[in-house]
DNA sequence: ACGCCCTATGCAACGGGTTGCATTGCAACT
DNA sequence: AGTTGCAATGCAACCCGTTGCATAGGGCGT
């Protein structure tokens, strides 16, 4: 259950109502956790109802009412609880991969079409990735990480680049290996063709 | 709904009982795609009710009975259907992402101790799938992929590799990730220190 | 003889994520 | 004037994965 927590970090960066979040976890946060506004609302009010956050109501004189949630003691206490308790590192379950296995009994072509598409996809957010690191982060590229030096970081910001570098890092191994498998899908559709055709 | 087509391929590359499937699924295949066999039981059961697979009771006489599946021609069509369909590419999902940018606000401790653990595991993970690699696709490391030179792989054992490939790839990606998270934790600890205790 | 582990299959309850739909009000375009 | 679009909140149904439990026979150790 780990939105909830997710959800505390992001209103302990910043207190926010619904629908803020729910945009927030279509842009920056929603790189690394995603979340539709439905669950987001049910989640919020779980945990208003456990006392983890509490609400203020905006009265909008333009805008519809908003309900402002900040963090409570007992729902900082909550998060540093989850944040110590260990967690087993997830199983990785990629359709991808079952995919390229299935290949070898049918249909080469559409995968050659998905896999193409899946390169592009990991490009556009590489790229996403990219600006935010020069926006948000520029210059403390290659210093030393949390020093004191100059372009150091603050801890929390040095945290969110340590997550972004984890993007950053995983969105390149996706290109790559997508790249590759690309090649091998089409040296196998060629062998195939000159099986078929002498 | 990616477990359906993953059976399908297991059964594909070997026709199986349900226990014999939840055990490759605890091995080989579960380093990529993860169930339980509750669930490999309702799914096989599904797909047999929709004529995606068909049962042959094989009565054990020391062992229990068995009911060994087959994909059906119908079942082959419905995988080539859906290896075809377009898919998004998963958004990450990380709570280890969530406990390092909630780290900025209480325990650093504790998520040491989770971070080393979580690079323990992807230690390990990255073992096993090196064991796999040397004893199953030895000499192939650096053929040309799907080529026709000596230590040439057929398509399904190409692609089979390819699988592997990705999850090299990523549990090197995640213990580096790792080295530097710990780095950088390690760090801010002691400045921290350094701040408190003059 | 008793308990324990392994093979082999399955049901039932719960929990979280997904999808679809609903409502209210203002602003801006056609 | 009517329609589209956005801000803002929420309910309800469904699907899938997780967790816990059940059963039934055979081999093996003490």
């Amino acid at each position: 259950m780990a939105l909830d927590h997710a959800l505390l970090v992001s209103l302990l960066e910043k207190p926010s109502s619904g629908y803020e979040l729910a945009r927030r976890f279509d842009r920056s946060i929603g790189y690394f956790w995603h979340a539709t506004h439905q669950q987001i609302y049910r989640v919020l009010s779980r945990m208003e109802a456990e006392g983890w956050i509490s609400a203020k109501v905006q009265a909008g004189e333009t805008a519809p009412d908003r309900k402002v949630f900040s963090v409570t003691a007992k729902g900082r206490v909550e998060l540093s609880r989850w944040i110590a308790e260990p967690v087993e590192p997830e199983g990785t379950r990629d359709a991808l991969m079952v995919k390229l296995r299935g290949a070898a009994f049918g249909d080469s072509q559409g995968l050659i079409a998905e896999l193409e598409h899946h390169r592009a996809a990991h490009a556009n957010r590489l790229t996403a990735y990219r600006v935010i690191e020069a926006r948000d982060f520029a210059g403390a590229r290659s210093a030393s990480p949390g020093g004191q030096g100059p372009g150091a970081l603050d801890p929390q910001r040095a945290l969110q680049y340590m997550v972004l570098k984890s993007g950053l890092r995983f969105e390149q191994g996706w290109l790559e290996w997508c790249e590759e498998a690309l090649g091998l899908l089409r040296n196998i559709k060629q062998a195939k063709r000159k099986r078929t055709t002498p």
